[in-house]
DNA sequence: CACGACCCCTGGATGC
DNA sequence: TGCATCCAGGGGTCGT
């Protein structure tokens, strides 16, 4: 793919990434769970196993998409924008401001969780982010979007964009497979304060993590740290 | 249209 | 040691 470009620069919205060359086309790549971009030098060794596609640059170098559950996907296409998957996605959590943030979640009638967790909204967090942005903001998973005051939903968007330029910088969070193109795992894994840390104690009030299943992902929470202004009805 | 249930897939951890 | 079960960074599709 992208035989005889230049590639031009790389674009990210949210988890997907595209590569793009100097004639215009567009190589999507999203990483699902357990994808992998990985890189290596000329004569350097990469794994081989799970790998769905490898790249040739002049250099001798090359880099390969690998991703054992197959969950990720490939995509190339004439430009950016006519890949199918950046069309559907919102804007990009990290160059978005709190109050557009606010303006996008306050309409969604389901668990604020539930709507974080929507690309189509904002895109780009996960379920590992989701979690840790209510718990930095302190509102609980289940509450609905619009029964919380706007500077309440713009601090919950400003929390997003601490967290995620936190978790960047040290390099994301490994649970398992998750590896920068180096081969690297990132660190942020050590930082989380609710993800994973389900019937421990808070580390920030001390009592007793809560757990619930919301939008099928697992969803922790400190019943302390977190107040529900009001649950979405049925919850 | 908006939302939730279900499904895709492999492999690591845990329990018997 | 071996097998069964459960669980995991996501998101497309379909029914309501």
């Amino acid at each position: 793919m992208l035989e005889g470009a230049v590639i031009d620069r790389i674009d990210r919205r949210g988890k997907l990434m595209a590569i793009i060359g100097d004639d215009g086309r567009a190589i999507g790549v999203h990483l699902g769970m357990s994808g992998q971009v990985l890189w290596a030098a000329a004569g350097g060794r990469l794994s081989t196993d799970h790998v769905h596609a490898t790249w040739r640059l002049d250099d001798g170098s090359r880099f390969v998409f690998r991703d054992p559950r197959r969950f990720g996907g490939v995509w190339m296409f004439a430009s950016r924008d006519e890949l199918p998957p950046w069309q559907s996605l919102g804007p990009d959590a990290l160059k978005i401001t709190p109050s557009e943030f606010a303006a996008r979640l306050r309409g969604a009638k389901r668990p604020i969780k539930a709507a974080l967790l929507d690309q189509g909204l904002v895109a780009g967090i996960g379920n590992i982010y989701a979690d840790e942005a209510l718990h930095r903001a302190g509102i609980h998973p289940l509450t609905q979007p619009s029964s919380l005051e706007p500077d309440r939903l713009e601090r919950l968007g400003a929390a997003v964009v601490e967290l995620l330029q936190d978790a960047v910088a040290v390099g994301g969070s490994t649970l398992r497979d998750y590896r920068a193109a180096d081969g690297e795992p990132g660190g942020y894994q050590h930082a989380h304060r609710v993800y994973g840390r389900s019937g421990l104690e808070c580390l920030t009030c001390g009592r007793g993590l809560s757990t619930a299943r919301i939008a099928q992902r697992t969803t922790v929470w400190c019943p302390g740290c977190q107040e529900c202004v009001q649950p979405v009805p049925d919850e």
